[in-house]
RNA sequence: GCGCCCGUAGCUCAGGGGAUAGAGCGUCGGCCUCCGGAGCCGAAAGCGCAGGUUCGAUUCCUGCCGGGCGCACCA
């Protein structure tokens, strides 16, 4: 039941149509694809049908709309299966170089809103996403220390980016894969170490791969005041076993603390080790290597990931017997996959490009579709304040945490800065934006319609004023530009997801939001609600609630609350 | 050198094979006897350069020039 659905449906009945009557030659039809014209006088829709046809049919586009238009008109080719598609056209006109221009009569919108307020809270969720199995894996930072802003980014991205596949018919698991083995493991331990003994007093030198952050210490001072000196008397590797334990322990209650402060949630947490102890590694390697895939050289073993387009082979597992994390990862995508998804999309961070290929190489490697891996590159993040570039280094672990960034601005202005922008490209935060509470933030700008609404409905009921049944609502009463545009714009919301969704493309639903929010500024300033007529009152009350449940339900997938006042 | 991402308004960014390229911030000018002025209305201002494909390119391709990030038996 969409319009557009019905639409493209009857321009495809009426070329079949004409190719039928010998209008040009047997051949298979392109797409159609429909779209707002940008200007109003183009009518409801357009379609380049004509044009896109006229390559492949080998006719010109304007003769070829000719003979769509008339049959679309002349309602001479409906489709058996919607006998009523064309209920709403109005006329169908050629324009231009052949564009087809589609006027609807104005019930189309009174039906379209009929249906938002039908549907309700489900209102824009589609099916397009046929229940494919996806799993998203996003955040993944090691347990090392807190979180930073260039992590909020990817939790921000990945939870919506989750909440958005769910919504087009995606079943989705949103996965951490942590990464509690390996060298990072052992800087972590070394460097808890060195400021446990620091602050006991002993001499110490700082190892040179450690963790400089201020958490580090904090570590070390919480791992004193529970067990003081106790640890001093053991020998140095079991003090550090000791402390590896400890320090992750903490790290990782930590990282879910933050991750749940900032609206995030994962439906498993995927620990490395696990992979290490139950021998999947080495199964996976003795398959590749019998499969012909990983090679012995100089000592080590190799993946032959230039047969799958790498730059290099890469090593799994070092001239010492340990494997490298490529090969925790290869049994982890294959853990992945054999879990059963049939798809997996990873959200990484642009360091990590240079490891697509190799990961996508073990896949293929392994048996399965690359394709079937997709791997988000996330651009990195600046901070601004004051018009300035907020400096941060790794080095001496100074940098802003997501922690303080939300504290800082809040989750709800983290949130949105962080996924409105196109993951491709880099993001300037600004600060000063993001904290002002005030008409400058597209966050408040967006929240204050939703509270705005909340609030005529909280004088509507103090002055008793009841909403009709919806079948005694006259929803025609909605002429003015500012209603018509408004109802467009909601109905908009289903393709909106759709496209989102299948271009793992969450920035769309911010500006969605931003521009929805817009379109009902507007129309409040315009038309007034309480105390018109009746008849009109009831309509506009009932626009009123299709703006704010689909501005609850975009809020949802950007993880933005929907405060009721401000 | 090679690979990935980005060059669109003064700034930060959307968009995208088609009919007059959008938004926020900033600048300038208007709007509260009226449902929340955290709002509305208006103005100035733009597709890095050069080729190519196409009926049509800002969009796709190639080269160049800028900026970012990578190029480990680290993760």
């Amino acid at each position: 039941m969409n319009v557009k659905d019905l639409i493209a449906a009857a321009i495809m009945a009426a070329a079949r149509q004409a190719m039928v009557d010998g209008v040009f030659a047997e051949t298979e039809l392109p797409a159609v694809m429909l779209e707002v014209p940008p200007q109003k006088e183009f009518g409801d829709f357009a379609t380049n049908f004509a044009m896109q046809l006229a390559r492949v049919a080998k006719t010109k586009p304007r003769q070829l709309a000719e003979a769509i238009t008339s049959c679309l008109n002349s309602r001479a080719a409906l489709d058996k299966n919607h006998p009523d598609a064309l209920s709403w056209l109005r006329e169908a006109k050629i324009a231009g170089p052949g564009f087809i221009n589609f006027y609807l009569k104005s019930d189309w919108l009174y039906d379209l809103l009929h249906f938002v307020l039908v549907q309700g809270e489900n209102y824009g969720r589609t099916t397009t996403g046929g229940g494919e199995k996806i799993q998203v894996e996003f955040v993944s930072a090691n347990p090392t220390g807190p979180l930073h802003v260039g992590h909020g980014r990817g939790a921000a991205v990945g939870s919506a980016l989750v909440n958005l596949l769910r919504a087009a018919g995606y079943d989705v698991q949103a996965e951490y894969y942590i990464n509690d083995a390996g060298n990072q493991m052992e800087n972590l331990a070394a460097s808890v170490n060195a400021r446990y003994l620091e602050i006991m007093g002993v001499e110490t030198v700082f190892p040179e791969n450690g963790y400089h952050g201020q958490d580090i210490i904090a570590t070390a001072q919480r791992i004193i005041d529970q067990g003081g000196a106790k640890y001093l008397e053991l020998p140095t590797n079991e003090r550090l076993a000791i402390f590896k334990e400890l320090a992750l322990t903490e790290k990782l209650a930590l990282l879910k603390e933050d991750l749940e402060s900032f609206g995030v949630s994962f439906d498993k947490w995927f620990s490395e080790r696990t992979i290490h102890d139950n021998g999947a590694i080495e199964a996976t390697c003795q398959k590749l290597k019998a499969s012909g895939h990983i090679y012995e050289q100089d000592g080590a073993l190799w993946l032959k990931s230039t047969a799958y387009g790498d730059d290099k082979d890469r090593v799994v597992v070092r001239d010492n017997g340990v494997p490298t994390y490529l090969a925790a990862d290869i049994a982890y995508h294959r853990d992945k996959f054999v879990r059963g998804f049939d798809r997996l999309i990873n959200i990484w961070g642009s360091d990590h490009h240079g490891y697509i290929s190799r990961v996508k190489a073990a896949v293929a490697a392994m048996g399965f579709e690359p394709e079937r891996l997709e791997v988000l590159i996330l651009q990195m993040v600046s901070l601004y304040q004051n018009g300035e570039l907020v400096k941060m280094s790794k080095r001496t672990g100074r940098s802003v945490t997501l922690a303080e960034l939300i504290e800082e601005v809040g989750c709800d202005a983290a949130r949105f800065f962080f996924i409105m922008r196109s993951i491709d490209s880099q993001l300037d935060f600004d600060l000063d934006l993001a904290k002002s509470r005030s008409n400058e933030n597209p966050v408040y700008y967006i929240q204050y319609a939703h509270a705005r609404i909340n609030s005529i409905f909280r004088q509507t009921q103090e002055a008793g004023i009841k909403m009709p049944q919806l079948a005694d609502i006259s929803l025609n009463q909605l002429t003015s530009e500012a209603e018509v545009e408004l109802i467009k714009k909601i109905g908009e919301y289903p393709e909106e997801i759709a496209l989102a969704a299948k271009e793992r493309a969450p920035h769309h639903m911010a500006r969605y939001a931003h521009e929805l929010a817009g379109l009902f500024h507007s129309f409040y300033n315009q038309c007034r609600i309480i105390g018109v007529e009746p008849e009109l009152q009831a309509a506009r009350l009932a626009l009123v609630t299709a703006v704010q449940n689909t501005l609850r339900s975009v809020l949802g997938i950007l993880g933005i609350t929907a405060p009721d006042r401000m």
